[in-house]
DNA sequence: TATTGTTATACTCTATAACTATA
DNA sequence: TATAGTTATAGAGTATAACAATA
């Protein structure tokens, strides 16, 4: 149990704590807007790196096949994906967004913006300039976590969604 | 209601971006502890801020009250919280964390921190730094998220289509 | 045999509505 | 009546194990 010493110990605990709050927070968000954080999550996904097979879009997500199984047939019925089992391989089934589910993601994305926009105008100016100083650091740091987790197949995510 | 320009539109769609991105990635590295973001999340308000009434941490974790007393009920049954009804008023029922959800807490702390320590070790000096800055303005971000949702619950919800 | 996906089962987590007990 | 908490019910979301269909 020796503390190995930590880069910055007051930066790593402070924020630790933070980003614990901040999950917190924007889950209850995020269920604001009556689509699900998971099924946004996939759809977001889908939207921006195009059709995806069941298997691989589980593994981008980080859940089980069974469980993106579920999702993708939650979303089939309501509209927001398309599944099609293509010519070549009869066993896959590929999932693609629907003009539907583009609309939802659109709509979700306002939502999401407005909101962080009332949050950050309650901020002072100095305080925004501070997020805004630490942007590309944080996305950096997104980046890393998902080279981390992803393995080798998806460091493309300019998920703009 | 209905802003027609944002205060600043870049910060804010990378903003938002971001999050979505890391709500993702923290949501997998949670898992980790054989502990359920939820239990943490209230294991760690009730350490960090002292007993509370079921009611009240409903509340500040931000979700209805007979979601609490289950998670409660569960946190209860692993030994992780002790729950006490006082004198004064017998309809109330105090939760306080055990010695084992001190040291609960504590092993998912190190854990998480470990975590991210490692991420923030693969950034810049000056990517660090720039968190560290930011982290302030972040954390007067996220009491503001939960000034707005514990004042008003959920009532003021914005339209949504 | 290996893969792709599904079904079966069980658990966590959540919300709303209806309820009990206390004030 | 009002407040604090619980129970009832329903549903989303998840995992593991067992299965079917295709390769």
């Amino acid at each position: 149990m020796s503390p190995e010493r930590l880069a910055d110990p007051v930066l790593v605990g402070r924020f630790s704590t933070l980003l614990e709050q901040l999950v917190r927070r924007l889950r209850t968000i995020s269920a604001v807007g009556g689509i699900s954080p998971s099924v946004a999550s996939a759809l977001s996904r889908l939207g921006a790196d195009g059709p995806f097979r069941v298997t691989e879009l589980a593994r981008v997500e980080g859940v089980s096949q069974p469980a993106m199984t579920q999702l993708v047939a939650r979303m089939e019925s309501e509209g927001l994906v398309a599944r099609e089992t293509p010519e070549g391989d009869r066993r896959s089934v590929f999932v693609s967004v629907t003009d539907r589910g583009r609309d939802v993601l659109e709509q979700r994305r306002a939502r999401r913006i407005a909101f962080l926009d009332d949050l950050l105008r309650g901020l002072g100016r100095e305080d925004r300039a501070a997020i805004a100083n630490a942007l590309p650091a944080l996305e950096r740091l997104v980046d890393q976590g998902l080279v981390d987790q992803g393995k080798a197949g998806q460091q493309d995510d300019e998920a703009e969604n």
